[in-house]
DNA sequence: CTTGACATAGAACGTCTGTTCGTGTATAAT
DNA sequence: ATTATACACGAACAGACGTTCTATGTCAAG
C-alpha cells in the first residue's frame, strides 16, 4: 500500500493535485506527460498504473480524464481541510474541566467543525462551552466556545485553563512561571491585574487554549 | 447573472454536482444527456452554454469533461460545507469600517475559511481583524477576528458595529432602540455600563456581528 | 401572418484521449 | 550468461467526446 514512489511519480502526483485544484477536472494522459517531462503516453500510463496500485489514485478505464486522487493522496497533499472536534461539555468556574476520553467520541452529535488552516494541528484538540460570566476577565463570555489542547506542560505566555486548588475554581489566564517558582496568571483583559500564586502545586494546568469562538444570534 | 434556470438545467446542475462528488471528474456531454433525459448532444451543449452564461459553470473548449462548477453553483447545491469569507481589513476604534465591495474579491489571498454549519447563511458576510484593545468592553481583544454581516437595519439586542458620529469612533455593542427614540448601546461585558445616545442619527450602524474568533498561539 | 428568440433532435465530423504493442536499456538475481 | 523486473520511448489504433450544421416545433411580439 505504501510503496515508495519514484521521483517522477511524486511529480505526477503533485501535478495532478495542482491541476485538479486549478481546473476542476483531471488532466489527460498527454497533459500529465508534458508536465512531468514524459514524451510517451505509454510511460504515463505505466506510472499511473503504479500510482493506482500504490493506492494514491483510482482510475476508470476508457474514460478520458477518468482518475481521481484517493484520500491517502489528499492527506499527503492537502494541508487544509475540515476538522471535527468533540464538544465535550461545559466549562464553569466552580467545576473541574471534563477530560477528553482517549477514545474520541467523534461520531457523537456533540461536535463542531472547523477548517484546519485556522486551527493548525488538530491532534488532541477538543471544545468546551463556557457557562456563566465568571471568566469575563479573560474576555470570555457566557456561551463562548473554547477550543483546547489537552496538555499539562505549557510555555510561558500561553493562554491556559487552570484549576486553582485553594479557590476550587477554573480560570483562563496567560501562564507565566516566574523566578523563584512563583506563578503569575495574567488576565487577557489588560486593564485587570494578575493573580500571583506562590505555591505552583496550587495551580493545576488543564490544557492550552487554542481558540475562542463567540457566535451571536 | 441570475437568470432563472429551466427545470432541465436545474436537473443538469444537480447531476453535475453529484457526478463530480462521486467520480472526482466531471461527466461527458453524453453522460449528462443520459442523466437528464436528453437524446441529443447538441441540446446538452446548448444547455451547458446557458448554465455558463448564467454563471453556474465554467467550461474549457475542446477539452473532454472540461467543465467545473463555480462558487455560485456550489453555494446553491452544498448546504453544509466550507465557506470562504473575505478578510477585508482592520477594525479600529478611530477609523470607519471598510465596506464590502459588491463584487466579492473571493479570489484574493486575504480570506478565512469557516464551516457553514457554525456560520449559517454566508450571504453578505465578511471578516475584519480587530486592532488594538479599544473594544475590550465588548470582550474583543487585539487580533481577534470579527465576522460581520453588512446591514443597516438591526433588531433590538443584536450585537452591532456602530460608528458614533460625535465621538468619531467605531464600537461593538448590543443595540437597543428604546422608547422615546433613545438608543442604548450595551457592552457585552456585564460589569460595564451602557452608553445612551439621545439622537439616533449620531449612531450609524455598520453591520451585525455574527461571530468573534480569537486564535491563540 | 410573419418574425425571431428559445428549445429540442439527429447526424456528421474531427479531434481528443486512453490503450496496446513492439522495442530498448538498465540493474539485480539466478 | 540468462532471466526477471522496473522503467522508458514512439507509433498506431479505436473509441470517447465536443462541436457544428440542419431541421422541427413552440410561443410571444410586431
Amino acid at each position: 500500500m505504501d510503496e515508495r514512489l519514484s521521483e517522477r511519480q511524486q511529480r505526477i502526483l503533485k501535478f495532478l493535485n495542482e491541476y485538479i485544484e486549478e481546473n476542476g477536472y483531471p488532466p489527460s494522459i498527454r497533459e500529465i506527460g508534458a508536465a512531468a517531462g514524459i514524451s510517451s503516453t505509454s510511460v504515463v500510463s505505466y506510472n499511473l498504473r503504479r500510482l493506482e496500485k500504490a493506492g494514491y489514485i483510482s482510475r476508470d478505464r476508457d474514460v478520458s480524464r477518468g482518475l481521481k486522487l484517493t484520500h491517502t493522496a489528499r492527506a499527503k497533499m492537502m494541508p487544509g481541510a475540515v476538522v471535527r472536534l468533540p464538544l465535550l461539555g461545559r466549562i464553569v468556574a466552580g467545576e473541574p474541566l471534563p477530560v477528553p476520553a482517549s477514545d474520541f467520541p467523534l461520531m457523537g452529535d456533540e461536535t463542531i467543525e472547523l477548517t484546519r488552516d485556522i486551527l493548525g494541528d488538530p491532534e488532541g484538540l477538543y471544545a468546551l462551552q463556557v457557562e456563566g460570566n465568571s471568566m469575563i476577565d479573560a474576555l470570555v463570555h457566557d456561551g463562548d466556545i473554547v477550543v483546547m489542547r489537552h496538555q499539562q506542560q505549557v510555555e510561558n505566555g500561553e493562554m491556559v485553563a487552570v484549576w486553582l486548588r485553594d479557590r476550587e475554581e477554573v480560570t483562563l489566564k496567560r501562564f507565566y512561571q516566574e523566578e523563584g517558582g512563583r506563578v503569575r496568571l495574567q488576565p487577557a483583559n489588560p486593564t485587570m491585574r494578575p493573580i500571583y500564586v506562590d505555591d505552583p502545586r496550587q495551580v493545576e494546568v488543564q490544557g492550552k487554549v487554542v481558540m475562542v469562538i463567540r457566535q451571536l444570534q
